[in-house]
DNA sequence: CGGCATCCCTGGGAGC
DNA sequence: TGCTCCCAGGGATGCC
């Protein structure tokens, strides 16, 4: 599921659940998911309340006032779900907690890709909170965490080294011309490095791609300059587009209230093969790249 | 270092 | 209906 719009989705939904409220409960249902979880994460966290959340790439981040910063991942099917009284628990509900409002968020994830850790705060005081509520009030501001969040969480071993945001002022052409202009491995892989842009997984790769008229195979050191320029504002409007359609629903992705999410309706060429391209009319490709699947039209795409 | 394959895990759909 | 096979939104790791 999750790429960057289903992830913002979610965190946007747990914005009002959570911030504010003081934890009751946190229930780990089992030792681990991708990795170990945090040992004695419950008595860490209960009674302690949370701040804003926000997030990073395809990572979802929630401040704990005074103690540290919950970080999860939802992995390739992963899903957190809101409920306002105890839920009947599942065999994929791996993580719970209940609010001091009594309303629950449930993280469940069958393929257990995902993961939840702890970053404990070590003198960062309750930064992050504080800054958060202070972010301004500009267009993409609740797409973003502030730089400073940023600056901070990057530190955390799964976070290091993570490339900038791609609806941030960092990621721009110039950026991306320069990232790419060694770089001979298609564009289409290229772009789900994390390590150069993050939160791009394969819809939205394919999708921008699409829009930008670019095809996948092309080396990714041929996109800089001109079609760096034309890259940036597809990869942008296309998750734009996507978060203002609560992220897409393919197999297991629900927003947090249970709704799905409806961008699957304005595919291109994601899980397309074999249909007409919507603008030229020639039938949409599906090759394999580093083991995944690439949709595009090679008449558009060049 | 760069680029690719492999592996982690479960469920759903296609095909027989 | 039931079985097998293949595929899936991610990404760390290891090998060439």
């Amino acid at each position: 599921m999750p790429e960057l719009p289903e992830v913002e989705t979610v965190k946007q939904a747990l914005v009002p659940v959570v911030t504010g409220q003081v934890i009751r409960t946190l229930r780990l249902a089992r030792p681990d998911l991708r990795w170990p979880m945090p040992k004695g994460l419950s008595n860490k966290v209960e009674g302690r309340e949370m701040g804003m959340p926000y997030r990073r790439g395809k990572y979802i981040l929630l401040p704990v006032k005074n103690a540290g910063t919950l970080l999860i991942h939802l992995g390739m099917s992963g899903a957190i779900r809101i409920h306002s009284t105890q839920p009947d628990f599942g065999t994929h509900d791996h993580v719970a907690m209940q609010m001091s409002s009594g309303n629950w968020w449930v993280f469940r994830d069958p393929r257990r890709f995902g993961h939840l850790d702890f970053i404990a705060e070590e003198g960062m005081s309750d930064a992050p909170d504080a800054l958060s509520s202070s972010v301004s009030p500009d267009t993409q501001a609740d797409a973003l965490a502030s730089a400073d969040q940023i600056d901070r969480i990057d530190t955390h071993w799964l976070l290091a080294g993570m490339g900038p945001e791609p609806l941030s002022n960092h990621f721009n052409a110039l950026y991306l011309s320069e990232a790419a202009r060694t770089r001979s491995m298609p564009i289409k892989t290229f772009l789900l490095d994390q390590k150069i842009v993050a939160g791009i997984g394969n819809i939205y790769a394919c999708e921008a791609l699409f829009r930008a008229g670019i095809s996948p195979k092309r080396q990714a050191r041929t996109v800089a300059g001109k079609r760096a320029e034309k890259l940036v504002p597809a990869i942008q409007s296309v998750l734009q587009d996507a978060i203002a359609q609560g992220g897409t629903s393919l197999r297991d992705h629900v927003q947090p209230g249970g709704e799905i999410g409806y961008f699957v309706q304005s595919l291109s060429v994601y899980g397309r093969a074999g249909e007409s391209c919507f603008t030229c009319g020639d039938m949409v490709k599906q090759i394999r790249q580093s083991g995944r699947s690439t949709f595009y039209c090679s008449s558009c795409q060049r």
